[in-house]
This record gives structure tokens, sequence and C-alpha cells, in this order.
DNA sequence: GCATTAATTGGTC
DNA sequence: GACCAATTAATGC
């Protein structure tokens, strides 16, 4: 396997958590302490009911995390990528997840355990604020998305939801840098996989969005928001 | 190259 | 707008 080096110091996401209050003397000691996984395209890096570990940071790569309904449906919660923290929600409150990850490319992660997080929250306030301001900030796009399923129709869920892929994970090309299946997107904007397949040719006729090989490319980014605005 | 999975399209409720 | 079925395209082994 190849090496890889996941050494704060290093690192180059500078959103982590981590790698904000590395300047800290205190945070010295702790990363020392962190443990790294690789999860592999496809494989769950996260179970649902298993009994929580901590803290997960992505290093590289990008994962899903979704919840498991009735009738073993399955709904995309949140999409994270390098930098991104997952497993925040039952950490502190509960011994088990309540929500499962799974890898969307290869990817290696970054685990603190539930000992070393604790000792991290108690001796660094200004590392403790920010993950407040964090738990917030999250809440709130929760809420957003709550009224998002329940007040916007398809077809404006879809696209809300290709303009939120677009803005947090960028492009190349004018291709945005995420490779979902339809299924995916689905599971994220709260339908079926053919609904999103009959939506994407829609707009793809009417000259919105087009496809190169898995690839999207929004061609009217303003059109686009317009058509949701009034329900953001 | 073959087998499995994903995407597309049409139809029914 | 979800679910099912049939066909075709793409992908993995």
């Amino acid at each position: 396997m190849k090496r890889i080096n996941t050494d704060c110091a290093t690192c180059i996401n500078t959103n982590c958590f981590i790698k904000k209050h590395l300047h800290l003397e205190k945070m010295q000691d702790f990363v020392l302490q962190k443990n790294n996984f690789i999860c592999k395209k496809g494989q769950q890096c996260m179970i649902e009911g298993a009994p929580i570990q901590g803290l997960y940071f992505i290093h590289k790569g990008k994962v899903k995390v979704l919840k498991t309904g009735i009738y073993g449906k399955e709904h995309i919660v949140r999409l994270t990528q390098e930098g991104d923290t997952i497993g925040f929600r039952g950490f502190g409150t509960s011994n088990r997840y309540h929500i499962g990850a799974a890898a969307l490319e290869d990817t290696v992660l970054c685990n603190f355990s539930n000992e070393v997080m604790q000792n991290i929250l108690k001796t660094i306030p200004e590392f403790t604020y920010d993950m407040m301001l964090f738990y917030a900030e999250e809440l709130n796009k929760s809420e957003n998305n709550v009224k998002k399923i329940a007040q916007m129709n398809v077809r404006e869920r879809v696209i809300d939801t290709l303009l939120y892929l677009l803005k947090k994970f960028g492009h190349t090309n004018n291709l945005i840098d995420i490779n979902l299946s339809r299924k995916e997107i689905a599971d994220f904007a709260g339908t079926t996989d053919e609904q999103v397949t009959r939506i994407f040719s829609s707009l793809k006729k009417e000259g919105l969005i087009k496809m190169v090989g898995k690839k999207i490319s929004l061609l009217q980014v303003d059109k686009m928001q317009r058509e949701i605005i009034e329900h953001k």
C-alpha cells in the first residue's frame, strides 16, 4: 500500500478543525494520538448502531453520511470531503452511531478516540468554542433541509442539489468535481433514481446542464438559481 | 469477453 | 411522483 503522510503539520486541509487549531501549543500532544484508516470506495466507514469511536476527519477523499429509513430506504444526510468532520452528531450524547457513512472514493480518515476528543474539548476553549459554532451552523443547515424537503417539489430539489454540489465541491473545466450515481443524487434530494434521470433529461433539453462522461456541467447557474429562489 | 450494475424509458397505480 | 419492468449502456472482474 502506498504510504500516505497524514501528519497534521504538513496537511493541506486548512478547513479541518484540528488543522485550524494546530498553532495552539496544547494541540501538539493531541495530534500525536490520532489514528488513520483507509476506506476503499464503496466501503462503509461508519455503521449505524455501532459503538461510537470518537470523531473522524477526512484527510483525503469523499464520504456520504446516510440514515437508513423504513423499508431500508437510504437518505443521504450530508456529503463530505477533505477536511470535513464525520461522526460529530452522536458524539458525547450517545454511545452508538445513529448514522452510517460510506466512502464515495478511496478515502483516508483521521480518527481521534472519545478520550482524546474529550481531553481536547476540556483543555482548549478556542477549539470547543469553534466546535460549538460548527454545531450551530450544522443545525441551521439541517433545519433548512427540512424546509426544502417539505416545501420544494422534486425538480426544485434536484436543481437545489446540483447547485449545492457545485458550491460544495467546485468544478474543473466547468464539470462538478464529484461523481454520484443517479441513486445517490436521489437519496440526497429525497426522491427516486428514475425521477433524477427524467429531470436530468429535461434539464439537458432545456440547455441548463450537460453531461460529459459521468460529470455534470451547469450551463446556466443563474437561471437555475432563479427557479428555486423563492424557496431559498 | 462475460457478468453484474447503472441508466434510461415506458407504463401503472 | 413512487414503484415495477424491459432494454440498453457502462463497469468490474
